[in-house]
DNA sequence: ACGTTGAGATTGCCG
DNA sequence: CGGCAATGTCAACGT
Protein backbone atom coordinates (compact mmCIF):
# COMPACT_ATOMS: atom_id res chain seq x y z
CA UNK A 1 0.00 0.00 0.00
CA UNK A 2 1.11 3.40 -0.93
CA UNK A 3 0.60 6.64 1.07
CA UNK A 4 0.96 9.65 -1.18
CA UNK A 5 0.42 12.91 -0.15
CA UNK A 6 0.45 15.29 -3.24
CA UNK A 7 -0.93 18.67 -4.34
CA UNK A 8 -2.54 17.24 -7.29
CA UNK A 9 -5.36 17.56 -9.25
CA UNK A 10 -8.00 15.00 -10.57
CA UNK A 11 -9.89 15.05 -13.48
CA UNK A 12 -12.38 11.27 -14.01
CA UNK A 13 -14.32 10.69 -17.18
CA UNK A 14 -16.63 7.44 -17.06
CA UNK A 15 -20.01 7.23 -16.12
CA UNK A 16 -20.00 10.97 -15.72
CA UNK A 17 -17.29 13.92 -15.68
CA UNK A 18 -15.20 14.85 -12.91
CA UNK A 19 -13.52 17.46 -11.83
CA UNK A 20 -11.15 17.75 -8.67
CA UNK A 21 -8.69 21.17 -8.92
CA UNK A 22 -5.67 21.37 -7.64
CA UNK A 23 -4.95 21.17 -4.10
CA UNK A 24 -3.09 18.57 -1.70
CA UNK A 25 -4.91 15.37 -1.08
CA UNK A 26 -4.30 11.72 0.24
CA UNK A 27 -3.41 9.66 -2.95
CA UNK A 28 -4.17 5.61 -1.30
CA UNK A 29 -2.99 3.05 -3.88
CA UNK A 30 -3.98 -0.21 -2.47
CA UNK A 31 -2.36 -3.82 -3.08
CA UNK A 32 -5.41 -4.82 -4.78
CA UNK A 33 -4.70 -2.22 -7.79
CA UNK A 34 -7.10 0.25 -6.74
CA UNK A 35 -5.94 3.98 -6.27
CA UNK A 36 -8.38 6.32 -3.92
CA UNK A 37 -7.93 9.93 -3.18
CA UNK A 38 -8.60 11.17 -0.28
CA UNK A 39 -9.58 15.15 1.29
CA UNK A 40 -9.33 15.59 4.54
CA UNK A 41 -12.97 15.51 4.50
CA UNK A 42 -16.31 12.90 3.30
CA UNK A 43 -15.33 10.61 5.92
CA UNK A 44 -14.76 7.22 4.67
CA UNK A 45 -15.79 8.61 0.48
CA UNK A 46 -12.71 9.26 -1.43
CA UNK A 47 -13.11 12.32 -3.97
CA UNK A 48 -12.41 10.17 -6.34
CA UNK A 49 -11.34 6.68 -7.10
CA UNK A 50 -10.84 3.80 -9.79
CA UNK A 51 -11.56 -0.20 -8.72
CA UNK A 52 -9.66 -2.78 -9.42
CA UNK A 53 -9.24 -4.22 -12.39
CA UNK A 54 -7.76 -1.33 -13.83
CA UNK A 55 -4.25 -0.36 -15.25
CA UNK A 56 -2.13 2.43 -13.62
CA UNK A 57 0.60 3.94 -15.18
CA UNK A 58 2.88 6.70 -13.87
CA UNK A 59 4.94 8.79 -15.43
CA UNK A 60 7.18 11.79 -13.87
CA UNK A 61 3.75 13.80 -12.88
CA UNK A 62 0.64 12.08 -13.97
CA UNK A 63 -0.91 9.02 -12.54
CA UNK A 64 -3.43 7.42 -15.03
CA UNK A 65 -6.05 4.89 -14.07
CA UNK A 66 -8.04 3.01 -17.13
CA UNK A 67 -10.17 -0.09 -16.81
CA UNK A 68 -11.74 -2.32 -19.23
CA UNK A 69 -14.99 -0.15 -19.31
CA UNK A 70 -12.75 3.03 -21.02
CA UNK A 71 -13.20 4.62 -17.93
CA UNK A 72 -10.59 7.16 -16.70
CA UNK A 73 -8.85 8.83 -14.09
CA UNK A 74 -6.20 10.91 -14.31
CA UNK A 75 -3.83 12.39 -11.42
CA UNK A 76 -1.67 15.57 -12.51
CA UNK A 77 0.58 15.76 -9.79
CA UNK A 78 2.25 19.60 -9.37
CA UNK A 79 4.00 18.43 -5.97
CA UNK A 80 4.88 15.40 -3.35
CA UNK A 81 4.36 16.15 -0.17
CA UNK A 82 5.27 12.77 1.01
CA UNK A 83 5.35 9.29 -0.58
CA UNK A 84 5.45 5.96 1.34
CA UNK A 85 5.01 2.51 0.94
CA UNK A 86 3.60 0.14 3.77
CA UNK A 87 3.67 -3.37 3.73
CA UNK A 88 0.60 -4.51 5.26
CA UNK A 89 0.31 -8.65 3.97
CA UNK A 90 -2.92 -10.30 3.33
CA UNK A 91 -6.05 -9.26 5.91
CA UNK A 92 -7.75 -12.24 8.15
CA UNK A 93 -10.74 -10.28 6.96
CA UNK A 94 -14.10 -9.56 8.57
CA UNK A 95 -16.26 -11.36 10.92
CA UNK A 96 -19.97 -10.30 11.11
CA UNK A 97 -23.31 -10.58 12.70
CA UNK A 98 -26.63 -9.66 13.07
CA UNK A 99 -27.08 -9.00 9.28
CA UNK A 100 -30.04 -9.77 7.17
CA UNK A 101 -28.96 -13.34 6.73
CA UNK A 102 -28.94 -14.00 10.56
CA UNK A 103 -32.20 -12.52 10.84
CA UNK A 104 -33.60 -14.63 8.38
CA UNK A 105 -31.88 -17.48 9.80
CA UNK A 106 -33.62 -17.09 13.25
CA UNK A 107 -36.89 -15.92 11.73
CA UNK A 108 -36.68 -19.59 9.50
CA UNK A 109 -36.21 -21.62 13.22
CA UNK A 110 -39.18 -19.89 14.43
CA UNK A 111 -41.88 -18.58 11.90
CA UNK A 112 -44.28 -19.84 14.16
CA UNK A 113 -43.66 -17.32 16.43
CA UNK A 114 -44.57 -14.93 13.71
CA UNK A 115 -47.74 -15.86 13.04
CA UNK A 116 -49.86 -19.19 14.52
CA UNK A 117 -49.87 -22.17 12.29
CA UNK A 118 -47.00 -20.93 10.23
CA UNK A 119 -44.86 -23.62 8.97
CA UNK A 120 -41.56 -23.37 6.80
CA UNK A 121 -41.78 -24.48 3.31
CA UNK A 122 -38.28 -23.24 2.12
CA UNK A 123 -35.68 -20.70 2.54
CA UNK A 124 -34.52 -18.75 -0.54
CA UNK A 125 -37.54 -19.99 -2.64
CA UNK A 126 -36.59 -19.47 -6.22
CA UNK A 127 -38.89 -17.68 -9.05
CA UNK A 128 -37.79 -16.25 -12.19
CA UNK A 129 -37.17 -12.88 -10.67
CA UNK A 130 -35.26 -13.67 -8.11
CA UNK A 131 -35.87 -15.85 -4.88
CA UNK A 132 -38.39 -15.74 -1.86
CA UNK A 133 -37.04 -15.10 1.61
CA UNK A 134 -39.26 -18.02 2.96
CA UNK A 135 -42.23 -19.60 1.83
CA UNK A 136 -44.18 -20.79 3.94
CA UNK A 137 -47.27 -22.28 4.62
CA UNK A 138 -50.18 -21.24 7.38
CA UNK A 139 -52.49 -23.28 9.37
CA UNK A 140 -55.13 -23.41 6.42
CA UNK A 141 -52.97 -24.33 4.22
CA UNK A 142 -52.22 -21.38 1.86
CA UNK A 143 -48.85 -20.23 0.90
CA UNK A 144 -47.20 -17.15 2.57
CA UNK A 145 -44.19 -15.11 1.23
CA UNK A 146 -42.51 -13.56 3.95
CA UNK A 147 -39.71 -10.79 2.49
CA UNK A 148 -37.29 -9.67 5.33
CA UNK A 149 -35.42 -7.14 6.02
CA UNK A 150 -33.77 -4.86 8.39
CA UNK A 151 -35.23 -1.79 7.44
CA UNK A 152 -38.73 -2.04 5.94
CA UNK A 153 -39.07 0.43 3.17
CA UNK A 154 -41.97 0.49 0.03
CA UNK A 155 -39.32 -1.16 -2.35
CA UNK A 156 -39.03 -3.96 -0.15
CA UNK A 157 -43.20 -4.22 -0.24
CA UNK A 158 -42.56 -4.25 -3.88
CA UNK A 159 -40.35 -6.62 -4.12
CA UNK A 160 -43.07 -8.53 -2.12
CA UNK A 161 -45.26 -7.60 -4.56
CA UNK A 162 -43.63 -9.00 -7.72
CA UNK A 163 -42.87 -12.12 -6.26
CA UNK A 164 -46.19 -12.83 -4.77
CA UNK A 165 -47.74 -12.52 -8.39
CA UNK A 166 -45.26 -14.71 -9.68
CA UNK A 167 -46.09 -17.09 -7.28
CA UNK A 168 -49.76 -16.83 -7.75
CA UNK A 169 -49.14 -18.23 -11.38
CA UNK A 170 -48.39 -21.47 -10.03
CA UNK A 171 -51.82 -22.77 -9.22
CA UNK A 172 -50.29 -25.61 -6.44
CA UNK A 173 -49.39 -21.77 -4.74
CA UNK A 174 -52.16 -19.48 -5.58
CA UNK A 175 -53.52 -17.47 -4.02
CA UNK A 176 -50.78 -16.22 -1.47
CA UNK A 177 -50.47 -14.33 1.74
CA UNK A 178 -47.45 -12.01 1.94
CA UNK A 179 -46.06 -10.99 4.58
CA UNK A 180 -43.39 -8.30 5.25
CA UNK A 181 -41.11 -8.81 7.92
CA UNK A 182 -38.78 -6.66 10.24
CA UNK A 183 -36.75 -5.10 12.72
CA UNK A 184 -38.29 -1.99 11.72
CA UNK A 185 -40.67 -0.86 9.65
CA UNK A 186 -41.78 2.61 8.39
CA UNK A 187 -44.64 3.98 8.11
CA UNK A 188 -45.24 4.68 4.51
CA UNK A 189 -44.19 1.08 3.92
CA UNK A 190 -46.80 0.16 6.42
CA UNK A 191 -49.44 2.37 4.74
CA UNK A 192 -48.51 0.92 1.75
CA UNK A 193 -47.77 -2.57 2.48
CA UNK A 194 -51.64 -2.34 3.95
CA UNK A 195 -53.74 -0.97 0.78
CA UNK A 196 -51.86 -4.46 -1.15
CA UNK A 197 -53.19 -6.33 1.62
CA UNK A 198 -49.75 -7.36 2.89
CA UNK A 199 -49.24 -8.35 6.56
CA UNK A 200 -46.46 -6.42 8.25
CA UNK A 201 -44.68 -7.82 11.82
CA UNK A 202 -41.94 -5.86 13.35
CA UNK A 203 -39.51 -8.03 15.11
CA UNK A 204 -37.47 -8.20 18.35
CA UNK A 205 -33.62 -9.17 17.45
CA UNK A 206 -33.00 -10.27 20.97
CA UNK A 207 -35.98 -11.69 21.23
CA UNK A 208 -35.84 -13.96 18.40
CA UNK A 209 -31.85 -14.86 19.66
CA UNK A 210 -34.10 -15.82 22.87
CA UNK A 211 -36.58 -17.71 21.25
CA UNK A 212 -33.84 -19.99 19.44
CA UNK A 213 -32.44 -20.63 22.54
CA UNK A 214 -35.60 -21.51 23.64
CA UNK A 215 -34.60 -19.48 27.05
CA UNK A 216 -37.87 -16.54 25.97
CA UNK A 217 -41.39 -17.37 24.60
CA UNK A 218 -43.45 -14.86 23.09
CA UNK A 219 -46.53 -16.30 24.28
CA UNK B 1 -5.19 14.21 8.10
CA UNK B 2 -3.54 11.86 10.64
CA UNK B 3 -2.15 8.48 8.56
CA UNK B 4 -1.53 5.92 11.39
CA UNK B 5 -0.21 2.55 10.16
CA UNK B 6 -0.45 -0.24 12.74
CA UNK B 7 -0.64 -4.09 14.24
CA UNK B 8 -4.39 -3.69 15.32
CA UNK B 9 -7.80 -5.70 16.12
CA UNK B 10 -10.60 -4.13 16.14
CA UNK B 11 -13.91 -4.38 17.10
CA UNK B 12 -17.33 -2.54 15.66
CA UNK B 13 -20.55 -2.78 17.69
CA UNK B 14 -23.81 -1.10 16.34
CA UNK B 15 -26.56 -1.93 13.96
CA UNK B 16 -24.13 -4.97 13.49
CA UNK B 17 -21.61 -6.70 15.57
CA UNK B 18 -18.30 -6.90 13.47
CA UNK B 19 -14.54 -8.09 14.32
CA UNK B 20 -11.16 -7.78 12.71
CA UNK B 21 -8.43 -10.19 13.89
CA UNK B 22 -5.27 -9.28 14.84
CA UNK B 23 -3.20 -7.30 11.82
CA UNK B 24 -1.24 -4.29 10.56
CA UNK B 25 -3.86 -1.75 9.08
CA UNK B 26 -3.84 1.70 8.23
CA UNK B 27 -5.65 3.81 10.20
CA UNK B 28 -7.03 7.18 9.04
CA UNK B 29 -7.99 9.99 11.15
CA UNK B 30 -9.71 12.79 9.43
CA UNK B 31 -9.94 16.28 10.31
CA UNK B 32 -13.77 15.81 9.93
CA UNK B 33 -13.39 13.58 12.71
CA UNK B 34 -13.97 10.63 10.79
CA UNK B 35 -11.88 7.25 11.04
CA UNK B 36 -11.68 4.47 9.04
CA UNK B 37 -9.55 1.26 9.02
CA UNK B 38 -8.33 0.26 5.94
CA UNK B 39 -6.38 -2.98 4.49
CA UNK B 40 -5.04 -3.60 0.99
CA UNK B 41 -7.59 -4.46 -0.53
CA UNK B 42 -11.23 -3.94 -0.51
CA UNK B 43 -10.52 -1.05 -3.04
CA UNK B 44 -12.24 1.97 -1.56
CA UNK B 45 -14.22 0.08 1.42
CA UNK B 46 -12.36 0.43 4.87
CA UNK B 47 -13.04 -2.72 6.87
CA UNK B 48 -14.51 -0.78 9.73
CA UNK B 49 -15.07 2.55 10.60
CA UNK B 50 -17.05 5.95 12.10
CA UNK B 51 -18.30 8.66 10.36
CA UNK B 52 -18.45 12.02 11.65
CA UNK B 53 -19.95 13.60 14.15
CA UNK B 54 -18.28 10.90 17.19
CA UNK B 55 -15.87 11.11 19.75
CA UNK B 56 -12.52 9.65 19.02
CA UNK B 57 -10.70 8.97 22.45
CA UNK B 58 -6.98 8.04 22.68
CA UNK B 59 -5.15 6.13 25.26
CA UNK B 60 -1.81 3.99 24.79
CA UNK B 61 -2.88 1.12 23.13
CA UNK B 62 -6.47 1.67 22.58
CA UNK B 63 -8.69 4.32 20.12
CA UNK B 64 -12.22 4.11 20.84
CA UNK B 65 -14.98 5.97 18.79
CA UNK B 66 -18.49 6.18 20.11
CA UNK B 67 -21.46 7.68 18.17
CA UNK B 68 -24.60 9.81 19.86
CA UNK B 69 -26.50 6.35 18.96
CA UNK B 70 -24.28 4.36 21.07
CA UNK B 71 -22.20 2.86 18.41
CA UNK B 72 -18.52 2.24 19.57
CA UNK B 73 -15.63 1.28 17.85
CA UNK B 74 -12.82 0.22 19.48
CA UNK B 75 -9.31 -0.03 18.11
CA UNK B 76 -6.42 -2.16 20.28
CA UNK B 77 -3.14 -1.26 19.11
CA UNK B 78 -0.13 -3.51 19.42
CA UNK B 79 2.47 -1.97 17.66
CA UNK B 80 2.85 1.08 15.71
CA UNK B 81 4.41 0.74 12.28
CA UNK B 82 4.42 4.00 10.87
CA UNK B 83 2.40 7.57 11.88
CA UNK B 84 2.20 10.32 9.77
CA UNK B 85 0.58 13.71 10.35
CA UNK B 86 -0.44 15.43 6.99
CA UNK B 87 -2.16 19.00 6.49
CA UNK B 88 -4.28 19.49 3.56
CA UNK B 89 -6.08 22.33 4.10
CA UNK B 90 -9.90 22.65 2.90
CA UNK B 91 -10.76 21.00 -0.42
CA UNK B 92 -11.81 22.80 -3.30
CA UNK B 93 -14.41 20.12 -3.65
CA UNK B 94 -15.56 17.97 -6.55
CA UNK B 95 -17.58 19.15 -9.93
CA UNK B 96 -19.61 16.70 -11.49
CA UNK B 97 -21.39 16.50 -14.82
CA UNK B 98 -23.62 13.56 -16.37
CA UNK B 99 -25.74 12.99 -13.22
CA UNK B 100 -29.40 12.48 -13.64
CA UNK B 101 -29.90 16.30 -12.15
CA UNK B 102 -28.27 17.49 -15.46
CA UNK B 103 -29.92 14.16 -17.71
CA UNK B 104 -33.25 16.07 -16.44
CA UNK B 105 -32.35 19.78 -17.18
CA UNK B 106 -31.85 18.92 -20.69
CA UNK B 107 -35.05 17.09 -20.90
CA UNK B 108 -36.77 19.58 -18.79
CA UNK B 109 -35.42 22.05 -21.68
CA UNK B 110 -36.90 20.17 -24.20
CA UNK B 111 -39.64 17.81 -23.50
CA UNK B 112 -40.91 18.11 -27.01
CA UNK B 113 -38.14 16.25 -28.32
CA UNK B 114 -39.19 13.28 -26.26
CA UNK B 115 -42.79 13.15 -28.52
CA UNK B 116 -44.27 15.57 -30.15
CA UNK B 117 -46.90 18.18 -28.05
CA UNK B 118 -45.02 17.82 -25.11
CA UNK B 119 -45.35 20.80 -22.85
CA UNK B 120 -43.51 21.44 -19.53
CA UNK B 121 -45.88 21.59 -16.69
CA UNK B 122 -43.63 21.63 -13.83
CA UNK B 123 -40.41 19.85 -12.67
CA UNK B 124 -39.96 17.84 -9.21
CA UNK B 125 -43.92 17.81 -9.46
CA UNK B 126 -44.97 17.26 -5.18
CA UNK B 127 -47.08 14.22 -4.63
CA UNK B 128 -47.34 13.27 -1.18
CA UNK B 129 -44.84 10.28 -1.90
CA UNK B 130 -42.38 12.41 -3.27
CA UNK B 131 -41.66 14.51 -6.08
CA UNK B 132 -42.81 13.40 -9.79
CA UNK B 133 -39.65 13.93 -11.87
CA UNK B 134 -41.52 16.32 -14.88
CA UNK B 135 -45.15 16.36 -15.11
CA UNK B 136 -46.14 17.56 -18.67
CA UNK B 137 -49.23 17.82 -20.93
CA UNK B 138 -49.56 16.15 -24.19
CA UNK B 139 -51.46 17.37 -27.21
CA UNK B 140 -54.57 16.19 -26.54
CA UNK B 141 -54.14 17.67 -23.23
CA UNK B 142 -53.63 15.03 -20.68
CA UNK B 143 -51.14 14.76 -18.07
CA UNK B 144 -48.26 12.76 -18.61
CA UNK B 145 -45.70 11.62 -15.89
CA UNK B 146 -41.72 11.58 -16.67
CA UNK B 147 -39.34 9.39 -14.27
CA UNK B 148 -35.76 10.33 -15.10
CA UNK B 149 -32.95 8.09 -14.56
CA UNK B 150 -29.67 7.17 -16.06
CA UNK B 151 -29.96 3.42 -15.78
CA UNK B 152 -33.85 2.26 -16.52
CA UNK B 153 -34.64 -0.46 -14.22
CA UNK B 154 -37.73 -2.09 -12.76
CA UNK B 155 -37.68 -0.01 -9.66
CA UNK B 156 -37.82 3.02 -11.44
CA UNK B 157 -41.11 1.69 -13.60
CA UNK B 158 -42.61 0.69 -10.05
CA UNK B 159 -41.65 4.42 -8.73
CA UNK B 160 -43.65 5.86 -11.51
CA UNK B 161 -46.57 3.71 -10.99
CA UNK B 162 -46.74 4.88 -7.86
CA UNK B 163 -46.62 8.10 -8.76
CA UNK B 164 -49.26 7.49 -11.88
CA UNK B 165 -51.70 5.83 -9.36
CA UNK B 166 -50.88 9.24 -7.45
CA UNK B 167 -51.80 12.03 -10.09
CA UNK B 168 -54.78 9.55 -10.98
CA UNK B 169 -56.32 10.85 -7.42
CA UNK B 170 -56.65 14.09 -8.71
CA UNK B 171 -59.37 14.41 -11.28
CA UNK B 172 -58.03 17.51 -12.76
CA UNK B 173 -55.06 15.44 -13.50
CA UNK B 174 -56.52 12.00 -13.85
CA UNK B 175 -55.87 9.58 -15.89
CA UNK B 176 -52.28 10.28 -16.61
CA UNK B 177 -50.08 8.82 -19.06
CA UNK B 178 -46.18 7.33 -17.83
CA UNK B 179 -42.81 7.60 -19.38
CA UNK B 180 -39.66 6.37 -18.25
CA UNK B 181 -37.23 8.28 -20.24
CA UNK B 182 -33.57 6.90 -19.73
CA UNK B 183 -30.15 6.82 -21.09
CA UNK B 184 -30.35 2.97 -21.40
CA UNK B 185 -33.28 0.89 -20.63
CA UNK B 186 -32.94 -2.70 -19.07
CA UNK B 187 -35.13 -5.10 -21.12
CA UNK B 188 -36.71 -6.73 -18.42
CA UNK B 189 -37.74 -3.35 -16.85
CA UNK B 190 -38.80 -2.35 -20.60
CA UNK B 191 -40.88 -5.30 -20.74
CA UNK B 192 -42.72 -4.80 -16.95
CA UNK B 193 -43.34 -0.91 -18.02
CA UNK B 194 -44.96 -1.79 -20.98
CA UNK B 195 -47.10 -4.31 -19.56
CA UNK B 196 -48.04 -1.33 -17.30
CA UNK B 197 -48.86 0.87 -20.09
CA UNK B 198 -45.25 2.85 -19.61
CA UNK B 199 -43.92 4.10 -22.31
CA UNK B 200 -40.03 3.71 -22.40
CA UNK B 201 -37.80 6.41 -24.36
CA UNK B 202 -34.06 6.17 -24.70
CA UNK B 203 -32.13 9.34 -24.89
CA UNK B 204 -28.66 10.43 -25.80
CA UNK B 205 -26.98 12.67 -23.86
CA UNK B 206 -24.94 13.99 -26.41
CA UNK B 207 -27.31 14.78 -28.58
CA UNK B 208 -29.97 16.52 -25.86
CA UNK B 209 -26.84 18.65 -25.25
CA UNK B 210 -26.99 19.43 -28.80
CA UNK B 211 -30.78 20.01 -28.89
CA UNK B 212 -30.16 22.28 -26.00
CA UNK B 213 -27.87 24.49 -27.94
CA UNK B 214 -29.85 24.51 -30.76
CA UNK B 215 -27.33 22.90 -33.36
CA UNK B 216 -28.78 19.97 -33.26
CA UNK B 217 -32.23 18.37 -34.04
CA UNK B 218 -33.56 15.29 -33.84
CA UNK B 219 -36.54 15.92 -36.70
C1' DA C 1 -20.65 -12.26 -17.75
C1' DC C 2 -25.13 -10.88 -16.18
C1' DG C 3 -28.76 -10.20 -12.95
C1' DT C 4 -30.51 -9.58 -8.31
C1' DT C 5 -30.06 -8.11 -3.68
C1' DG C 6 -27.93 -6.44 0.60
C1' DA C 7 -25.35 -2.62 2.85
C1' DG C 8 -23.18 -0.57 9.65
C1' DA C 9 -24.94 1.43 2.78
C1' DT C 10 -23.82 7.12 2.51
C1' DT C 11 -25.25 11.47 0.89
C1' DG C 12 -28.24 15.18 -0.32
C1' DC C 13 -32.72 17.25 -0.67
C1' DC C 14 -36.82 18.96 1.01
C1' DG C 15 -40.66 19.48 4.14
C1' DC D 1 -35.36 15.52 12.27
C1' DG D 2 -37.79 12.09 9.13
C1' DG D 3 -38.95 10.60 4.59
C1' DC D 4 -37.45 9.97 -0.03
C1' DA D 5 -34.43 9.13 -3.87
C1' DA D 6 -29.59 9.17 -6.14
C1' DT D 7 -25.08 7.07 -5.95
C1' DG D 8 -19.35 6.72 -10.90
C1' DT D 9 -23.47 3.49 -5.41
C1' DC D 10 -20.10 -1.12 -4.06
C1' DA D 11 -19.81 -5.98 -3.04
C1' DA D 12 -21.53 -10.70 -2.64
C1' DC D 13 -23.76 -14.46 -4.60
C1' DG D 14 -26.23 -17.31 -7.84
C1' DT D 15 -27.15 -18.65 -12.80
Amino acid sequence: MRLLVADCEVEYSGRLGARLARAPRLILMKADGSIAIHSDAKAYKPLNWMTPPCTITEQETEIVATNRAGETLRIRVFDVLADHEVVLGEDPGLEKEGVEAELQALIAARVAALRDGLELVRREYPTDIGPVDLLCRDGEGRSVAIEIKRVGEITGVEQLLRYRERLDRDPALAPTRAMLVAQTIKPQARVFAESRDVECIEVDLDVLRGIDDGSLRLF
